[in-house]
DNA sequence: CTGTTAGCGCTTTCAA
DNA sequence: TTGAAAGCGCTAACAG
């Protein structure tokens, strides 16, 4: 129980003493970007430095410069896979060009959102990211919108993972289109009698691929008629539930789209709780083609989102190192990011 | 294309001339613990403070108070299932105690891990959390070791999530103990001819695992041949090439143990695609019970750590806020977290 | 209770 | 090139 007794880490001022140069030698020797530094001083400063233990302080450097080296990023919730890997993206592209990562999560929490993107402000972070699933209408909207701003005004940067975020950058995801081609190949391998387990009413994400796939659905002439549609959280629970709620209303259905790949895995499972196998009974489809999909039996079909590249994307997007793709770029940031249907195991042809 | 003319964010200086009170009773009103200031002033504060958008900067607070709201969280890889739910916990109680935590990965590279550790030291965060799978034996162990010691010395606090990384504070996890009492369950289950794909041989956590669940066996008289354990990536992908290599061997099995369950997943589908039925053809065990386990086919048994709970313990261990369990805290953290065998489907009875 | 005034650790003019 | 000194935004004695 003996408190060790805690010095406190050296300092520049440490470093220059013992070394013997000034104090400005000693901070252009270790983090001046121009190397205009006599060469045997550095040498002295850098083996100073070590044998001290000296690491910069990061905090002490931000603010004499005015710019810190801080990316935040909001998630409504970092054990989902899908805002796992695009925070893997996030991190190593972050990583690459020396910065480092926060994270907070909203737990799709609009004012939590909102009381976490004004609690990052203070760390003055270089850009901010927003991956939460976007809601509508609400009070908050345009609440966010205005701090948003504001962080940039202040020169801040933020960049969205979304349908449509403007006036910020953003990594755009066709929901709509992808739900759309889904729905096609979907009517082109036979299935008629579809089933929706779409998410919460508020999330823009579901509104859109629910309606994107209903469109799809329309150009094959197919209707989805609204009892159809389930509304269930976005979580896997969600979808696990939304299936019984379906199955219980006894509709005729051969096929069921949940608006994201977690859903459907709950869907999966809740069809085969009762007695339906998935695939050969009713043909069942995700979003997002997260990792497990593809373990899971039968292998889900689903529309592909690059989600790691997406994170990286998103980054690149607001420090301005995007790799040129030769999409163009409208100035909002490129092209939505390409979407593809992969047809598998739980959607046989009828 | 128009860069907007960014003003930089309001200063506590600001607030105070826009109030007409000083400096000190600024920083006073809108942080200073006790509230030793005159209410009307304080309303003027606030109020000027939220006119200008002020957030205090948690950096320049930072450097003037010489102790920072950060918490460094260090994984492996946060898009794995098993580290992204520890991250979870660990920023829930970050949340609860007004900390910020910065994640980190290491890709379970030793080199990349200590690199990471020195940078993260910058930051002065108030605790660090490793969570990576330890590794044994390499030369980085006392480099770490030192990096971290010295961390602790300048007032720092490290928390481990591990087997045994005294001298620091660790939330223990018991592998072998769990490993052990899985393989017990499964030779009651009756099972006998068993194999293991372990993971890399460096990380202490696969090793643990799999001395334990020799151990268990050996408890029923049941012996582990060296040429049933085949070593593999930490990986879901790993796991199927793993129960690819121990199919071509051709050893006669009727158990595969994987020492995780994101590589189990891998073994599941691996036997699938070999034309065996698992669970009625071999048996398959994993280990950490991450979510998606519940929803592959069978159902996987694994043993289960209660992830979540483990990330807030990491943290409160740091920070000394742990509730009391009534487990006698030996200093060094309290009793290993209690893991719980879980038969599933993918193990009937033989 | 309020204001003045040193710092905190680092960067960056500005002379030398 | 180097060093002295003035900040960066905030806190914390210290007087008043």
């Amino acid at each position: 129980m003996s408190a060790p007794a805690s010095k406190s880490p050296a300092t520049l001022h440490d470093v220059a003493r013992e070394a013997g140069v000034s104090l400005a030698t000693a901070s252009r020797s270790l983090n001046g970007s121009a190397r205009k530094v006599n060469e045997a001083y550095r040498q002295r400063v850098v083996e100073a430095a070590q044998r001290l233990g000296y690491t910069t302080n990061l905090f002490a450097q931000a603010v004499a410069k005015g710019s810190t080296t801080t990316v935040a990023l909001l998630v409504a919730d970092i054990a989902d896979p899908y805002f796992s890997s695009i925070a893997a993206g996030v991190i190593n592209a972050a990583n690459e060009e020396g910065l480092v990562v926060t994270i907070a999560v909203t737990g799709r929490d609009t004012q939590r959102e909102l009381d976490t993107v004004r609690a990052l402000r203070g760390q003055r972070p270089r850009v901010m990211i927003l991956a939460g699933s976007r809601t509508t209408g609400s009070a908050y909207e345009e609440q966010l919108r205005s701090e948003l701003a504001s962080f940039e005004d202040t020169g801040g940067k933020v960049s969205f993972i979304s349908q449509d975020a403007a006036p910020f950058a953003t990594v755009l995801l066709d929901n709509r289109g992808g739900a759309r081609d889904l729905a096609v190949a979907l009517a082109e391998l036979g299935y008629r009698d579809f089933a929706v387990i779409a998410g919460p009413r508020e999330i823009r994400t579901a509104q859109d691929r629910l309606e994107g796939f209903a469109e799809g659905l329309a150009e094959h002439g197919i209707p989805l008629a609204p009892e159809r549609v389930v509304h269930a959280d976005f979580t896997r629970d969600g979808g696990y539930r939304g299936a019984q709620e379906l199955l219980a209303a006894g509709a005729d259905v051969d096929l069921v789209f949940a608006v994201n790949d977690v859903m459907a895995v709950g869907v999966v499972s809740a069809l085969r709780d009762a007695g339906i196998e998935p695939g050969s009974g009713i043909g069942v489809a995700g979003y997002d083609d997260i990792p497990t999909v593809r373990d899971i039996t039968p292998a889900l079909t689903t529309v592909r989102i690059p989600l790691e590249d997406v994170g990286r994307r998103a980054l690149q997007l607001a420090t301005g190192s995007a790799y040129d793709d030769g999409v163009p770029d409208s100035g909002e940031g490129p092209a939505p990011i390409p979407t593809e249907t992969v047809l598998r195991g739980s959607t046989p042809r009828r």
